[in-house]
This record gives structure tokens, sequence and C-alpha cells, in this order.
DNA sequence: AGTCTCACCGTACTAAGTACGGCGAGCGTA
DNA sequence: TACGCTCGCCGTACTTAGTACGGTGAGACT
């Protein structure tokens, strides 16, 4: 049998395990709950002992925006343009409502892991394989992402997300609105974003649609 | 006169002059490199002299936000839309350039201040006397902000700017790319990211005019 | 039996946020 | 002139977090 530590019932650690784990540590409290000793008390080990399995706590961030990356579904290139695009679109968007953390970690990390790459690879792949020449790929690539990402950093950032969230929170702000500053504000928030059956959620479609109906022009018609 | 205490030559603490150096100061070493510590350092006190002026960090945090929502040309409401919009998304896209860390902040931080909800009450407004309905000004406004926030993401996680900077960064990638599995990466990397005269900054206009074409599309005709 | 290595840990140092209580300078009042 | 108040700034010290450095026991190998 191999040398397996691991005291009473607890599996070996491994690399995988601690990156796993601290994910599960930021799923629960944010980036900011994610310390060397709170991601040890996960896995039931004394701190000290994570680092025999990752260098420091910036290899962990990195390994940990790639699970994420990881999670997501990729475009198949070659398939139908916008509905593999599409998919893909809201998969990411769904993912990083998982791991909202995610987002701010991308900004951060330039160190991207294969999962990433891969992804990144399907996404022009699936343009270019559309008949998007490598410049249009390009830009079409950009703004997708930039709209995905985006919408994701506005969504997270949002501290609601149906209408009758919004009522709770926009209490605070209310007495800005009532002080007449801010009308155009004022009339979004009362006369569509309190309105019952609203959901921020909603514009992800309008947004992405746009897009994809502009690419579409965009190309040479087939 | 006033009380003025200020040792020799250097002006007295406020505020605003606490934000403002702390703006400088992650300008200079990011938002890492922002502690009391070092803005004290900054303002030529001690680390504690800062407390007398902002509750904690996390109120310095929600005020360098307002100060960089602050530096970003409103539109006028009023104004040919297409205009007005496509000039404050360049302002934004340049400020935070200047300020990358800002893009973090604003996903943590929700907690508006004055410039903040100027800012937003402008563009709702801009969109609304241009005649969009108030839920498509919803739409514009979570599609518009969703481009320039998400497209400033991804241009400041780009460790390069122009094609001879990727050239340098990309050397550490290359083999990656040589071992095949990334061949849709690839062929964009060489054949076009790395050709003089490529700029990730240029993908911006093409997506900002492709939404406000769109936008424009769905507008009744006036 | 002796040695090696793996997996994990104890101790301790450093950086950073910040609670708590000074403390001098100048003003108000007498 | 004397007393005391408040303003603006600071010294000390506690806490949390990352992590360098050197163990240490259990099994494997010789």
């Amino acid at each position: 049998m191999p040398r397996s530590q691991g005291s009473p019932d607890r599996p070996q650690l491994s690399r995988d395990r601690v990156l796993r784990a601290a994910v599960a540590v930021a799923d629960g409290g944010g980036l900011g709950g994610l310390t060397i000793r709170s991601l040890a008390l996960q896995l039931d080990v004394k701190p000290m002992s994570v680092y025999y399995y990752v260098a420091n706590k910036s290899e962990i961030l990195d390994g940990i925006v790639d699970l994420v990356f990881a999670e997501i579904e990729l475009p198949t290139p070659g398939g139908e343009w916008r509905a593999e695009i599409s998919k893909r679109a809201h998969s990411a968007r769904e993912v990083l409502r998982r791991h909202p953390w995610a987002i701010a970690l991308m900004e951060s990390r330039t160190n991207p892991g294969p999962a990433t790459l891969r992804h990144h690879d399907a996404i022009v792949g699936t343009f270019r394989l559309a008949g998007f020449s490598v410049p249009l790929a390009a830009h079409a690539y950009a703004l997708l992402d930039a709209f995905v990402y985006g919408f994701a950093l506005q969504e997270t950032s949002l501290p609601f997300e149906s209408s009758e969230d919004a009522a709770e929170v926009t209490g605070a702000m209310m007495e800005h609105f009532a002080s007449g500053q801010y009308p155009h504000l004022t009339e979004l928030a009362t006369d569509h974003v309190l309105q019952p059956g609203y959901a921020f959620g909603d514009e992800f479609d309008f947004g992405l649609d746009l897009i994809l109906d502009g690419l579409a022009r965009s190309l040479p018609a087939s």
C-alpha cells in the first residue's frame, strides 16, 4: 500500500484538494474569507501543511481561477456559431454567479492555466470556423467577453436580484431619491426596477442578442 | 486665524487630502500597495492620524471609488444621444485605465457616493430624453456599462498594450502554443495580435459602435 | 538496525488594521 | 494671568494574516 499518511479518516492532502477547498471557502465567505488559516481549518489540518502543496497564496488564487474556468461549458468549434456562443455565454454567467469572487481575481491574475487557455481557444475557434476573419474574430471575442464579464460584474455588485430584494436595499438610498437630485434614477427605480417581476438578470439576453445580431450583420453574407 | 495645526510647511490634513493621497498611492502601487501606513507616509503623518478623518479603511475605499467616478465626463441629457453616450464611454475607459484598481473595487463596494449617483442619473437621463422607454433605457444602460467595465477589466488584465509589448509577454506562453494544443489562439496571436500596429484598445470602438447601432435600431423610428 | 523521505506541523517573525488613551497648542472665559 | 476645553495628531499595543525555518514521526528501503 502507498505511503498514505492522512490521520484517522481524513483523506490525504493534495494540491487538488487544497484548491477545491479554497473554492469552497471563497464561495462561503468571499475572497476576504479565504485565508491560509481558514483554508487549513476547512481541510482539517494545520496552516503550514498547506504550504507543502502550494508555494504561496498567490498560487492558490491562480489555481482557483483556473478551476472556475474549467466549470464553464465550452462552445464546440464547427457547430452553429450563434447557438454555441450563446450557450457558453449563459454558462459563463451562471458560473460567475456561483463564484462571484472569481471576477475580481481575473483582473489581477495574469497567469492563465490550461483550462483558461483551452477555453479561449474554443471560442476563437468557433468564430473562425463560422467564417469570421481573424481580425473580426478578435473583435467579436473582445466584445463578447467584455459584455459577459462586465455583466457579471454588475450583477454581483448589485445588492439585489429581484424587485423584492431591491425594495429592501433601496431604503437607504431613498433619502437620496427623495431629495430630487436624481430624477431619472428615481423614475427608473420606482417605475421599473421596483415593480413586481423585474429581475436584473433578464437584461442579459437583451444585450447578448443585440451583440450576436450585430456580429451576424458584420459577417460577409454566406 | 483658524486653528491651523499642520507642522512646518505641511498643510493641515483633511478628509479630502486623505482620499486624494489614497488615489495617488493606489495609482502608484495598486490596491495592494494602499495601506494605512503607506498612506500616512505619503501624507507625511503618522498612521493613526488618518483615523481622525475616516472611520476605517473601508470608508477610504468607498471614498476613492467615488473620486474616480467624479473624473468621468458626464453625458448631457437632451443632447444628441449617440455622441453623448459615446463621449462618456470613452471617458470612462480612459479614467479606468488611469485607475485600474478602481474596477475591482466597484465589485465589492455597494455604497455609492454622490458622484456615482449623479453619474448614473445623467446616463439614464440621456437615454430617456432621447426617446428610450424606461425598460429600454434600463436595457441600454445595463448593456453599455457591462461593455465598458468589462472592456476595462480585460484591458487591465492584459499584460500588454501594443504588439511590441505582447511579443515580450507571450514568450512565456509560447511553449504552450508550440504544443499545438491551442491552434486558434496561436493563429490569433501570430497572425494578428503580434503583427505591428495591433493595439487591443482599438477593439473598443468596434464594440461600442456595434452596441450603439443596435440600440439605435431598437428605438422606434423618430 | 540504520537511514531516508514523505507529509505534516510548531514556533516565530513580519506586515497591516485599528482600539484606546494620551498630549501639546491655542482659544474662551474670568 | 490662569484655568480648562477642544482640536488635531500621535504612541503603544493588540489582533489577524502570510509565511520562513526547522522539526518530527511513520513507514520504506537497504
